[in-house]
RNA sequence: GCCCGGAUGGUGGAAUGGUAGACACGCAGGACUUAAAAUCCUGUGGCCAUUACGGCUGUGAGGGUUCAAGUCCCUCUCCGGGUACCA
């Protein structure tokens, strides 16, 4: 029978819809639970991308095979539906973003359906839906209302904050004031990129390196703007401890751990001199106090006025307008020349009270630390590289461990940096008592960390990388914040039951005047009153896309569910997510954002997990051939063509050479999944982007090698579907154990995700059994069963014609036989100094003597050997023989 | 600069420290066909032989550990991703 993908993919699709056969189950008593999940998409509106498939095709053969293990599972799939385009295309056309969102949605619902995904789709969400966003804007005032305890290293509700007793006299103003500085939410100013042509907020990755708008090339500006802020950095510690028990790559639980960033030190208080401030510094480093020659704190930093002196005002504010033009990017490049001016001011180091002088200088960022540092130039790079070029004093205080004698004489001159270990010398002083000279690292900084505490000048300090979270954008598609900010300065949370609070229609969707989001133009929707008169406007910002994505999981549980954010029993039934699979560009932010929330929504109790993806896989990206001529020019993909192995321009004529790159339009290398299931089918997408290589690296798209899965496709629907080569009775003992050989193989490679080798261990059964020519019905259903999670459109199909009227879905998975898979023979390999030189059949039963014995009485052995006599035989058991000849 | 990955035939890739190149693509040859497509069969890392189911060589480069290294350790080169000069 020909493999007519087109009707079996039809028939069983309309199949599983009708019956509704992925239906989540109700029961809740199953011991064995499996939630598995994708990365929602954000429905663009040029529909799904290869990419896509990849990681749901991996999760669906996941979930497909947990099924048939007897798990209960929840697969769902929904839409990340917030976001810029559809907001851009509504400034253009006046179409409104939900109906853009609609129509892409819609797209994307059919494209997967059409891959034969197994998702319940009474479980999809859209986290545009205000039935969904109700349950956002309740998270946020969850963590508006909830305040940080440091002893306990939890959240607690705000109520249960306890007022220090200088707060609760002064009067409610000083009591608002000290409970917002402790909210997990605060609003406050914060530096944001402006364009002000486009009178627009920009992100970071819109500005260019000479600081012009990508978008219009026009100079943007930082801008000063009302932001919601989310204070992660409280939750650093939970949220570095709770890396440990997951079940993560190991890259990407470092690139979290590098992420928070914690580093140990001390802050260390310096007298400025003429003032009656003190500047703060943190060091990881507090035994290189001698070494201090200089200190430099961040532009931005609140002292940096008053520090200043008269003479040099007009330089210093120079530098700081000059920084506040700067990118990100620009002033965080190494390679660039440090820059810097002189405050005037000098401070006191407390080690030795001599005088040093404070500078000004871009490489210190203000939200890091302090935002101010003390310079030790003889033992770190960067200070170092700006003394140079200052020509500020570097004093060398550590005894270098080097043997090189010449670079250990620049080192002591401060002519070269040292920032490795050795002992402490020019490092006492009598006055203040201290002396760590002869000491190594971890001593001094012991010793002098100490020393800080018991005179007051400094204390131990943890820090982190983390920042506060800014968590508002100046934008009209996103979640309205549920907050009104009264005429008399009070801004309040909405009521539970005043959610969701919705959107307003607009005529028009461009930013109102100041840099607020076009919600501003809406005064019907922004001004309200309370029941007494008194005036308020809503919060015009909205928030970020991340805020739907930070809990979608959790409304999957009960996306229905009207009077909860879920339904608290399924919670604890279903979480945590048991395997989360999707791209690595989530790494940092979505995966760490995501985990605050959840922390938070435990210690509320809200949540029954104190994590909640259990165990996580990153897919590798899809990359697609693309043509560069000689001098590495791309060239777009329709004008190259392909003659006997290499590539040529059709224009031109010039050889083109091959290489792999991103998808992308300007090369017209995109691959529409859409064309490769109508010339394939559904199967052989899945079953090629499986095939590809291991799920986790980043591989190029060869539309070659679809055929190969397609072939094997066709055979196996041939072979299978043809009832002459369906026999009853005994099979055969070669194909019996072939077959246990890919129920083991499968199986072990599915629940570790390597389907590429789970894949060819199929291809070889059915080339082993194509060869015999026959098998029995049960051997034809256990393959069947076997291919189901891979292929499931023709599994269904085969499992029908071998009989059966019910879906495959739920047939338990095979078990193998270890009775099957025992060999009686090995073939040894037999090797010489490493080198396998000859095959020989044994028993595998015999003892090391005995194969001794047999191996060296061969024929060829004793080619091998010649004269020598070996000095070593290692025999492995059932895996190698190795005669050891040399010396 | 720093962090995380990676480098194996013409191509994608396989290989618990134990036979390098499974499986597939491509290519070559053959069968079927008027022909092509499809399908099936055979071969296929390189070099030297082809009298031998012979030899030599081979996993980015160079060292090391080991009876044995693609795999472990050190140094280096190149490529990909991330990045916030983190004091």
């Amino acid at each position: 029978m020909d493999y007519n993908f087109h009707e079996i993919e039809k028939r069983w699709q309309k199949y599983w819809e009708d019956n509704k056969t992925f239906k989540t189950p109700e029961d809740l008593t199953n011991p064995k639970k499996c939630y598995i999940l994708d990365m929602f998409p954000y429905p663009s509106g040029a529909g799904l991308h290869v990419g896509h498939p990849e990681g749901y095709t991996a999760t669906d053969i996941f979930s497909r095979y947990k099924r048939m293990k007897g798990f209960n599972v929840l697969h769902p799939m929904g839409w990340d539906a917030f976001g810029l385009p559809a907001e851009q295309y509504a400034i253009q056309t006046g179409t409104h973003p939900s109906i853009t969102t609609k129509n892409n949605c819609d797209t994307f619902r059919r494209q997967i359906k059409e891959l034969g995904l197994s998702y319940d789709w009474d479980k999809e969400i859209n986290t545009t839906d205000p039935g969904y966003f109700k349950w956002t804007q309740w998270i946020f005032i969850q963590l508006y209302n909830t305040w940080f305890d440091d002893k306990l290293q939890r959240g607690r509700p705000i109520s249960e904050l306890k007022l220090p007793e200088n707060i609760a006299k002064p009067g409610q103003k000083e009591i608002v004031k000290y409970i917002d500085s402790r909210r997990l939410a605060y609003y406050d100013d914060a530096l944001v990129w402006w364009c002000p042509n486009c009178r627009i907020v920009c992100a970071n990755e819109e500005v260019l390196n000479d600081c012009s708008h990508e978008k219009c090339g026009n100079r943007v500006e930082k801008k000063n703007l009302k932001q919601w802020m989310l204070r992660i950095p409280l939750y650093a510690e939970r949220l570095l401890k709770g890396i440990d028990k997951l079940d993560w790559p190991e890259g990407i639980k470092d690139m979290q751990r590098n992420w928070i960033g914690r580093s140990t030190g001390a802050e260390v208080d310096f007298k400025i001199e003429g003032l009656n401030e003190n500047l703060t510094v943190f060091t990881t480093r507090p035994d290189t106090l001698f070494g201090a020659t200089y200190m430099v704190i961040a532009p931005e930093h609140p002292l940096t006025d008053a520090i200043t002196t008269h003479d040099n005002k007009n330089s210093v504010n120079d530098y700081i307008k000059a920084t506040s033009l700067k990118s990100d990017l620009d002033r965080t490049d190494l390679a660039k020349e440090k820059t810097g001016v002189f405050t005037g001011r000098y401070a006191i180091n407390p080690v030795n009270k001599k005088q040093i002088p404070i500078w000004v200088a871009d490489y210190v960022l203000t939200g890091y630390g302090t935002g101010a540092i003390m310079a030790v130039p003889a033992h770190d790079n960067r200070d170092f590289e700006f003394a140079q070029k200052f020509h500020l004093p570097i004093a060398c205080i550590q005894d270098p461990d080097v043997s090189d004698s010449e670079q250990k004489k620049r080192i002591l001159e401060g002519k070269e940096c040292w920032t490795e270990d050795g002992k402490y010398i020019n490092s006492s002083n009598k006055s203040t008592g201290i002396d760590i000279n002869g000491m190594n690292k971890d001593a001094g900084i012991a010793h002098i960390t100490k020393w800080l505490e018991t005179k007051n000048l400094g204390t131990a300090k943890v820090n982190y990388k983390l920042r506060d979270w800014l968590f508002s954008r100046q934008r009209y598609w996103g979640e309205p914040f549920p907050v009104i900010h009264w005429e008399d300065g009070e801004i309040t949370a909405m009521n539970e039951n005043e959610l969701p609070l919705e959107l307003p229609k607009l005529e028009k969707y461009l930013p109102g005047e100041s840099g607020e989001s076009p919600l501003s133009n809406s005064t019907e929707w922004l001004n309200i009153a309370d029941k007494n008169g008194r005036k308020g406007r809503r919060e015009t910002n909205t928030m970020p896309q991340w805020a739907g994505s930070c809990w979608y999981y959790l409304r999957f549980i009960d996306p229905k569910n009207d009077k909860m954010i879920f339904d608290l029993a399924k919670e604890k039934y279903w979480m945590p997510v048991d395997l989360y699979i999707g791209g690595a560009e989530h790494a940092v932010l979505h995966l760490l954002y995501s985990r605050f929330w959840h922390k938070v929504l435990f210690d509320l109790g809200i949540v029954s997990t104190d994590e909640p993806y259990q165990r996580l896989f990153n897919q590798g990206m899809i990359l697609a051939f693309a043509y560069e001529t000689e001098s590495g020019s791309r060239v777009s993909g329709d004008l190259v063509e392909e003659r006997e192995g290499k590539y040529f321009h059709k224009e031109t004529g010039d050889e083109m050479k091959q290489i792999v790159a991103k998808m992308s339009k300007s090369l017209k290398n995109v691959v529409n999944p859409d064309d490769v299931t109508s010339k394939y089918g559904a199967d052989s997408l899945r079953l090629y982007e499986m095939f590809m290589g291991p799920l986790d690296v980043t591989k190029p798209w060869d539309d070659k090698g679809v055929k190969g899965v397609f072939g094997f496709l066709g055979r196996a629907f041939r072979f299978l579907s043809n009832p002459d080569n369906i026999t009853n009775g005994e099979e055969d003992g070669t194909v019996l154990k072939g077959l246990h050989q890919v129920i083991k193989k499968v199986e072990g490679d599915i629940e570790n995700l390597r389907f590429n080798t789970a894949i060819s261990a199929m291809m070889i059964f059915l080339n082993l059994a194509t060869k015999k020519g026959k098998v029995t019905v049960d051997t034809a259903c256990i393959f069947t069963k076997v291919l189901a999670p891979f292929a499931p459109h023709m599994a269904e199909e085969l499992w029908h014609l071998l009989g059966h009227n019910e879906t495959l879905s739920y047939e338990p998975w095979p078990e193998f036989n270890e009775e099957f898979l025992k060999e009686d023979i090995f073939d040894y390999p037999v090797s010489f100094d490493g080198k396998m030189r000859f095959k020989i059949e044994l028993p595998v039963n015999l003892s090391k003597e005995e194969i001794i014995k047999i191996v060296l009485a061969d024929e060829r052995a004793k080619k091998w050997i010649g004269t020598a006599t070996p000095s070593n035989i290692i025999v492995v058991p059932n895996r190698i023989v190795n005669i050891v000849i040399k010396n």
